[in-house]
RNA sequence: GCCCCAGUAGCUCAGUGGACAGAGCGACCGCCUCCUAAGCGGUAGGCCGCAGGUUCGACUCCUGCCUGGGGCACCA
């Protein structure tokens, strides 16, 4: 029976541990496993890894690093894993494993439900907080950052075990409301009683807001009316918020994003809470009064004077701002909620933002010592002229028409090569370029937006591994079912591109364990690309139902059916779908 | 002014202190009587923003500078 623990299939941990015990006896130094350096060799080299720990240790110890190295060699037991270790260069020690061992490790990932990942991972009750739209404007590019990145992480923390829990903290509350209401009255409902277009709409209050002196008055009695809970205010304030959130779910429907009125957790939600807060921060001795309003002056902020930076929890007219709300949202998270850890979703510009609102938080007691929050900052993006592109100036693309563009060029690509219109192919093959442009790249970064580089399907995109996969799909249905048994057939790994596609394989753990713990999605995009680079070299190469010999025939089918797997899970961790024929 | 982030091939981007810095797009040259050519193989293309420093070894760490983006009190 093979081990149920997966990490134990973990090549570069496996040795990282033995190269650490040898270095013991070697040396008498108890160290740690990431200290024995242990990384990725070089095909160049002949090595699948290499342990550079001989280098750094000889200088601690002031003595010769190839000869160090040779003595770590000789304490060294690799037997049943790898050839005995190579010594190169400066002190590189250089491992080539052994063909059975990747195939034992094969076997037993391949029939893992979390193919090799989430072998030692301790489950947590994680809230991820993200997308977060504004009621009554269009969702534009600037969310789809946001929403796509936070249904990744969700969607990876879920697989290795996490309890995730998802807020979209929508904007549904502010000074805006007052006059967006004043020109519901007005213009009034169309028969229907939906918005076909709401940022005509917003632009349409605003305009009317700073022409007409008489709306604008009446929209702020309509504000403070709003705020006082006034029937008729609320009920007019409740029918825009329902009806933003048909847009919103229209926006999430295409996306495939698992967004529910159930994960709303507005600002609006947190308004009863808000007094609380500020009492509380109070009765903590955090709150100072400055120019009127209530602050407080977390450790280590300067603004611009070099003064300690405020932030603001209660303004001078009494309301309530963003930073309020944002630590009733922290109690409620960690409180009610049981989170033990907090993941923002938010643009890299409200950094400083975030870490004073965790600074505060920390303070007054609501994060306690073992909750951790993070912002997972991501990049703006900017338009040609490399600024920022804003909803406010309402030129930004809309969502909905990014997403539809991306699915009527998918569809064209389809019939021009197939002939034949598969609607739900399109949507597969659209979405999933627009999502994987976004996350196969690093988040923090900037990028400027185009329509073209989000909407292809060449190169590397969603469309090669969604590619990959399906041709992998094809040779299994081929095969027939059955044909992949899970019997205890050993691999056979004869050919250099079998041999390559086993690693790969083998590297799916460590890649969605690497974004737990990063955070950052890129890493498993760029994972399942050299997975799906090893197939297509694979598949170029060695025949697989064409092969004649069943021996060469069962584990090269395995090999695909291993692959698909691989890339049918990894994508869907990335919220893309892998259509079974493109 | 202070703080944060980023500068890598013509373009878009990867890159865990290690060996000759890698992909994709674009350019050029090849490969479909054979499981999907949305593919595969190859060629050309690099003062890794600049200058110092640390190190046996720096795209990676430190300092300064340049360029771009962002933040720095009652919008969120």
């Amino acid at each position: 029976m093979a081990s149920t623990h997966s990490g134990s299939w973990d090549a570069a941990a496996t040795l990282a541990a033995r190269v650490v015990r040898a270095a013991r006896a070697a040396t008498g130094l108890d160290l740690a496993p990431e200290e024995a350096l242990l990384r990725r060799g070089s095909a160049r080299h002949g090595a699948d890894f290499q342990a550079n720990l001989a280098m750094s240790l000889a200088r601690r110890l002031g003595r010769d690093p190839r000869e160090l190295a040779a003595q770590i060699v000789r304490e060294l037991d690799v037997r049943g894993l790898a050839a005995p270790a190579q010594i190169a260069g400066p002190g590189f020690i250089n491992f080539r494993l052994d063909d059975a061992w990747i195939a034992g490790a094969l076997a037993a990932t391949s029939s893992d439900p979390h193919l090799g990942a989430a072998a030692d991972h301790a489950p947590r009750r994680v809230v991820v907080d993200y997308s977060a739209p504004n009621i009554a404007k269009e969702m534009h590019v600037g969310h789809l950052r946001s929403t796509i990145i936070g249904d990744a992480l969700a969607r990876v923390l879920r697989f290795v075990g996490d309890d995730v829990i998802a807020q979209n903290h929508v904007g549904d509350w502010g000074t805006q409301f007052g006059m967006l209401i004043e020109e519901l009255d007005d213009s009034g409902w169309s028969a229907d009683g939906a918005i076909s277009d709401l940022d005509a709409f917003y632009r349409r209050a605003r305009a009317h807001f700073e022409a007409d002196p008489a709306f604008a008055s009446r929209a702020r009695e309509r504000v403070v009316a709003l705020q006082a809970g006034d029937p008729a205010t609320r009920a007019a304030w409740r029918q825009l918020v329902a009806e933003s959130h048909r847009h919103f779910a229209v926006v999430y429907g295409l996306l495939d994003v698992a967004l529910t009125p159930a994960d709303m957790a507005g600002e609006s939600s947190y308004n009863d809470q808000l007094p609380g807060v500020v009492e509380a921060l109070a009765s903590a001795g955090l709150l100072q009064p400055d120019r009127g309003a209530l602050c407080v002056f977390p450790e280590g902020f300067r603004n611009r004077d070099g003064a300690p930076m405020a932030l603001i929890v209660r303004k001078s007219d009494g309301g309530y701002g963003y930073a309020t709300t944002d630590l009733a949202a922290i109690r409620h998270r960690v409180g009610a909620l049981g989170a033990q850890r907090l993941l923002y979703v938010v643009g890299a510009a409200q950094r400083q933002h975030l870490h004073m609102v965790f600074a505060t938080a920390r303070a007054a007691g609501w994060l306690a010592e073992g909750v951790e929050a993070e912002h997972v900052a991501f990049g703006s993006v900017l338009g040609e002229d490399g600024k920022v592109l804003r909803s406010r100036a309402g030129e930004s693309v809309k969502l909905v028409d990014l997403l539809h563009e991306a699915i009527t060029r998918a569809g064209d690509a389809i019939v021009a090569r197939s002939g034949v219109a598969d609607e739900a192919l399109a949507r597969t093959v659209g979405i999933g370029a627009v999502k994987y442009a976004d996350l196969s790249s690093d988040r923090v970064s900037d990028y400027v937006f185009s329509f073209e580089r989000m909407l292809a399907l060449d190169g590397n995109t969603s469309v090669y591994l969604q590619y990959a996969h399906a041709r992998a799909a094809k040779v299994l249905r081929l095969a027939g079912d059955g044909a992949v048994a899970a019997d205890d057939a050993d691999h056979l790994l004869r050919e250099q591109h079998e041999r390559a596609l086993g690693l790969a394989l083998l590297g799916f753990g460590p890649a969605v364990d690497h974004v737990v713990s990063t955070l950052q999605p890129h890493r498993l995009c760029t994972y399942l690309y050299e997975v799906a680079t090893a197939f297509s070299a694979f598949y170029e190469s060695c025949p697989i139902l064409t092969a004649g010999e069943p021996r060469l025939r069962a584990p090269r089918l395995r090999l695909t059916s291993h692959t698909a797997a691989v890339l049918r899970t990894g994508l869907d961790l990335l919220g893309i779908g892998a259509p079974e024929r493109l």
